[in-house]
DNA sequence: CCATAAACTGTAGCACGCTACGCATTATAA
DNA sequence: TTATAATGCGTAGCGTGCTACAGTTTATGG
């Protein structure tokens, strides 16, 4: 239901087909859907996407973790984390000390109210995946995977 | 070379696969990479990603079309494809003016610049392509189109 | 010990996604 | 024809990604 440039026109695999360099722009245009729709569904929650990849970390990780780790996890810039952080402290999904055993350490914690919307938050992910992935098999998706992980490496590779 | 968070760990593929719904995290990430990537190679010429893309659309098509037609082409909202166009038109890479058989429509022409930057931009994309690629084989390649084609088609059926 | 390097966080400024709203122009229907 | 709808573009405001630079704290080497 958001942007709704998709009704329109149903032939827009060939469209995209018909460009050169197809594949990373088929990723790419996946991940936006993806991330258009994870942030749809979890508006209600006064959610998004990264928020709550954040609120999956921490959780599956004893509720607190510095915000290098967090940064490593996610694999982007520090200065995006330090916005992410931010803006949940912000809307109360975390809080923030400094670790006084090494002060340059930031460390995130979730809160009741994070913990509380992370239980929904994950039916409405889990319902995304299996629309996502309808059709296939367990081989495919395992193939999809593989293949990403791939290419994953070779670009990590470059440097 | 940008965004150095990829050296220090090499282990990174594990700790993806240790997430959960980790497909749509791992297309998330790939796509970060692929256009920070493209964007390091592309500054020398004062482009971006998706102003590249905008380039071979043009480029493909005659040299001029419809913001309109660049919108259901990049498949963004937009508002995405004003600010695209405003920022190129003011580095000199398009023209503008209003369709005077439909007064609606705002007709984004190349200029020069962008043509001859477009040759130079395919080259650096190219190299990228191959990167990514290394050790895919033909069959494998077509079968990732096949699957993130077939995720594309899923999701734009949810509505 | 002290100077220098390394590590972690923060800020500034930008590109590019999005939604929501408004304006101008054209198409449609009464 | 004239009111209403539909279409195309624009702006406002925000989230998330980036680079580049700065500050604080800890680690290291002389």
């Amino acid at each position: 239901m958001p942007y709704g440039g998709a009704e329109k026109d149903r032939q827009r695999s060939e469209k995209i087909m018909n460009e050169k360099r197809k594949t990373g722009y088929l990723i790419k245009t996946v991940s936006d859907i993806l991330g258009r729709e994870a942030n749809f569904m979890l508006k209600e929650q006064d959610l998004t996407w990264a928020q709550s990849r954040l609120i999956g970390f921490l959780t599956r990780n004893g509720g607190e973790r510095t915000q290098k780790e967090i940064e490593n996890f996610l694999e982007v810039s520090h200065p995006t984390v330090v916005g992410i952080v931010s803006r949940m402290e912000q809307n109360g999904f975390v809080t923030c000390r400094t670790d006084q055993t090494d002060r340059r350490n930031k460390i995130v914690s979730l809160t009741e109210k994070s913990m509380d919307a992370g239980r929904t938050m994950w039916d409405m992910l889990k319902r995304q995946d299996e629309i996502m992935f309808s059709g296939f098999t367990a081989e495919e998706r395992d193939r999809l995977d593989e293949y990403l992980l791939r290419i994953y490496d070779n670009l990590n590779s470059m440097h």
